[in-house]
DNA sequence: GGTACACATTGACGTTCGTCGATGTTCTGT
DNA sequence: ACAGAACATCGACGAACGTCAATGTGTACC
């Protein structure tokens, strides 16, 4: 992947709606990003999943017989969706912990507001 | 692509919200074909472009010089919108005219609804 | 009818993606 | 220290994607 995913995290920058202005190629490129890590069905299953047990506190295993998906995939799905800004990380012991970020998705929510 | 996602504006039958149950596999298949049409950066500037100047009435050879692509590439993309239920298609003599589908994106916003 | 314009389709190419098995890393318990 | 559990990384494979040049399909005008 040529543009890291993990500035959008950091920068914390919105891009601007797509009705505001004709958004230049660099906020499309991020916003494209944020889009994509969401374009894929196991990874939308896995934030239902942990927005349906109220958004913290999922073991990666308990993901791996959700969606009957080797272990390595699902590391490499969390691993995207962390990159992306949506989910956060966390150990415990053994297990890792992965819980949705407050307002990840209300950003981009935001952009899309132009229906 | 296996599911065609023309079905889903015929349908028109939201997905549920991501927070609302554990969102199944057809479910999650259909709403991330909605979000892989959205998350590439030239599709984001072609829906920037029509909803800045009104949501209506733009022809292709504009998008051509706008984006800096061939004439099947934006064709290509079109097709992809279109299919994904966000952009509609309507002759109008030798050109052709798209428009942003009213509602499309409050639909995805709705089941973004989480953060 | 014939020519020119606007757009769609086809076929091909390189790149990226999702998936897996194999292996590495980190922590716990004995 | 050792064995095992939980997760991450690596390398490889097939499928899908974005892009283009070449060609096909309508539509308008003379």
């Amino acid at each position: 992947m040529a543009t890291p995913l993990i500035a959008l995290a950091e920068t914390a920058e919105p891009c601007c709606a797509l009705g505001e202005g004709p958004l230049g190629p660099e906020d499309a490129e991020r916003l494209a990003g944020q889009l994509a890590a969401l374009a894929d069905p196991m990874r939308l299953r896995v934030l239902s999943h942990i927005a349906a047990q109220g958004c913290e506190a999922v073991r990666a295993c308990e993901l791996e017989e959700l969606l009957g998906l080797s272990q390595p995939t699902v590391s490499h799905h969390l691993k995207k969706l962390v990159e992306a800004g949506l989910l956060s990380r966390s150990r415990a012991g053994r297990s890792v912990h992965y819980g949705v970020v407050p307002g990840a998705f209300a950003e981009i929510r935001r952009v899309l507001d132009l229906g």
